[in-house]
RNA sequence: GCCCAUGUGGCUCAGGGGUAGAGCACACCCUUGGUAAGGGUGAGGUCGUGAGUUCGAGUCUCACCAUGGGCUCCA
């Protein structure tokens, strides 16, 4: 018989008379190996975990997943979701099952339940699913034709089961399917599986929400418990504790905390800042004011309002109307801008354009109203009212790479000083139903492209995922929890040039169509303050801080001196306070560092003596007493540079 | 919009049928104090809104409003 052979990482060759299984070539490197194998990833293919069970051909390349490895997770989580469904259903029998995939950090099971399941329950599941971990039964796989199993899972009335076995009947030609089989439950599921259940040594079940089968509002409606599981129970006490310091750094509470904005309920979706947060926003504001002098972009002001037919003719009416205010005045119908592109052709076309116009570049702070749906709103993650750092760019076709590059580098630019350095670009392109011809698709998706690979930047493709309108590029900003954020974006658009009938005369005369681009580096200030808020956890730079420096005075045998500090400080345009209350200095201290104030200057009868300041920074870092004018000009510079990290040391 | 949870002074929360509590913040007084809370006194709430049950409702029931967790992850 010819003989299998099987390739392990260090390049070794195992062989066998008949294709083992995973399992197999572990059992035949030693038995703890063996005992700790949880699957297996074959020929590296995007370190996809497979089942221990697999069988392997001759001459795969094999590396075994035991609990050590981090692609071991996927596995555990997946087994314990049988556990958890199966813990339900010992609970609840007439719970019936759906499906149950691995998360980003953990699991979930999606139950109909004829009843609500309470935070009572989820103990009880979490329970029952140690109990059930502790019988430690061998998990084992079978495969059944297509007509058993759709029998079977039939009688038991798992009609989702049905549903799904069906499904893949029917669309994928399958003829058969594998069921897990744990004691007496089992699960239709493609795997993979540990070897048996003792394997899974942390779970935790987290929490519960409504979800809708296949994700269809119009279907069922399903109760979704959310859980996790870990290799041992320090990843899971880490884990947790990892939420618990997510939590802290919650823009919501952050916002409250710094008294920086509060929502009413006669405004829900409408967030309100307070003096402190006016000053994050400004400054934001002023920072891309500066950047757009930098690069060509001229700002302009556009009305709130519009009579409706502007819409019907940006085609929003008739595919946005769900999301958008309506006002009638005077028998006439008009509604709050949903964004300010159309308002921006109006604009363009108040005058004719000539080539040498062109790239005209235009920004609009303008305020939006979109109404989302009332469950969607979070804090200033979601609103309903809110500005975006909003241009649009009109230019030639074979302008457009040069704008699309002078775009990125100015994303570049303002991310990089605001130190956020980690982020993703996708490039979604054509999709199936879209406007335009091939070539102008061509031309803009070359665009993009080209000025990405000049500018080095790597890009994923999203292919298809284009607007039907053009295609666009997509800035995820990941943050330092390490948590995805969509801020920037650039679309280029064929439609609304299209749709307004926006022209430019040519070089030889003719009237030629602009291609618009959409774009926005922060998306709206509202959700960046959030998103960004939550990535300093509250630790703005000096420039962003509602209160640059804080002067700490001793006693009041200081007055004086303090009074003229904050004097110069202001003077010299810092945003100064001096807290002059007769309090101790641990309190006055304690209490700058809860508002997280960059700088506090204590002032004390030495300080005064020798017209020197002491620092202390929010890192809790005290600095030995220098020269007031010093300190001035270092803080000054900090801020007209917008720098990130302080340079005072 | 849908499912579940929550809603008590500015903030964080306790109280679960007999008519409202704490800490912080706030005001005033004492304390002049060297790097995250000195002490005292006081003011402040028709317990989200509306209806119902009850002799009596923050407390029980229902409706509404708002907030929070989800509704994208597909055997």
């Amino acid at each position: 018989m010819a003989s299998i052979q099987i390739v392990l990482p260090d390049n070794s060759i195992k062989e066998f008379d008949h294709e083992p299984t995973v399992l197999e070539v572990a059992q035949s490197i030693g038995p703890r190996l063996a005992k700790d194998t949880l699957g297996g990833i074959v020929n590296d293919q995007h370190s996809e975990v497979v089942d221990l069970r697999t069988q392997l051909k001759d001459g795969d390349h094999l590396k075994i997943v035991t609990l050590k490895d981090e692609e071991s997770l996927e596995v555990i989580r997946h087994s314990a979701a049988h556990v958890m469904a199966q813990a339900v259903q010992e609970l609840w029998p007439e719970v019936k099952v759906t499906i149950g995939p691995v998360i980003e950090n953990g699991f979930y099971y999606d139950f109909d339940s004829p009843r609500a399941f309470t935070p009572e329950d989820l103990q009880q599941i979490e329970k029952k699913m140690e109990e059930i971990l502790r019988r430690n039964e061998v998990v084992e796989r079978e495969v059944w034709p297509v007509d058993q199993a759709v029998a079977t899972f039939e009688k038991m009335g798992e009609r989702f089961k049905v549903e799904i076995i069906k499904d893949l009947a029917r669309e994928e030609g399958v003829k058969e399917v594998s069921v897990y089989r744990q004691g007496q439950w089992f699960d239709l599921c493609r795997g993979p599986h540990v070897q048996s259940l003792g394997q899974i040594k942390a779970v935790k079940v987290m929490s519960l929400a409504g979800s809708y089968w296949r994700g269809d509002e119009k279907n069922p409606q399903l109760q979704r418990v959310y859980a996790t599981a870990f290799n041992d129970k320090k990843d899971l006490a880490e884990h947790l504790h990892n939420l618990e310091e997510a939590k802290k750094r919650d823009h919501r509470k952050l916002g409250k905390d710094l008294n920086l904005f509060t929502f009413h309920p006669l405004s829900p979706g409408g967030p309100f800042f307070t003096p402190k947060g006016t000053v994050i926003y400004n400054e934001l504001q002023n920072f891309l004011r500066e950047k757009y002098g930098k690069y060509g972009y001229q700002e302009v002001i556009t009305p709130q309002l519009f009579d409706v037919d502007l819409y019907h003719q940006s085609g929003h009416y008739e595919n946005y109307r769900e999301n958008m205010y309506f006002s009638q005045i005077d028998e006439r119908d008009f509604s709050f801008k949903p964004m300010n592109c159309p308002g921006h052709c109006l604009l363009y076309s108040a005058d004719k354009k000539s080539y040498r116009d062109l790239p005209w570049r235009i920004a609009d702070f303008g305020r939006l109203h979109r109404h989302e749906r009332s469950g969607v709103m979070h804090g200033l993650n979601r609103v309903r009212t809110f500005c975006q750092d909003d241009a649009h760019i009109f230019c030639r076709v074979d302008q457009l790479q040069g704008e699309i590059e002078s775009f990125m580098s100015m994303l570049r630019e303002i991310y990089k000083q605001l130190n956020m350095q980690d982020y993703r670009v996708y490039l979604s392109t054509r999709p199936e139903k879209r406007m335009g011809s091939d070539q102008i698709w061509d031309q803009a998706e070359g665009a993009l492209k080209m000025a990405l690979e000049a500018l080095k930047i790597p890009y994923q493709v999203n292919k298809g995922d284009g607007a039907f309108y053009g295609p666009k590029l997509d800035i995820m900003f990941v943050d330092v929890l390490k948590r995805p954020w969509q801020l920037g974006t650039l679309q280029c658009d064929f439609n609304m040039p299209e749709a307004f009938e926006l022209a430019y005369v040519s070089e030889d005369n003719q009237e030629e169509r602009p291609v618009m681009l959409h774009r926005a580096i922060l998306g709206s200030f509202e959700r960046f303050i959030g998103v960004y808020l939550e990535h300093t956890a509250g630790h703005l730079p000096t420039w962003l801080s509602p209160v640059q420096v804080r002067v700490l005075n001793l006693t009041d045998r200081q007055n004086d001196y303090c009074a003229q500090l904050l004097q110069q400080l202001q003077e010299a345009g810092l945003r100064a306070e001096w807290d002059d209350r007769r309090e101790k200095l641990g309190f006055k201290i304690r209490q700058a560092q809860m508002e997280k104030v960059p700088y506090m200057l204590v002032v004390g009868d030495r300080e005064m003596e020798e017209k020197k300041v002491t620092i202390r920074l929010r890192s809790g870092q005290s600095l030995e007493a220098r020269d007031f004018g010093v300190f001035l000009q270092a803080v000054r510079q900090e801020v007209l540079l917008r720098q990130f990290n302080s340079e005072i040391t």
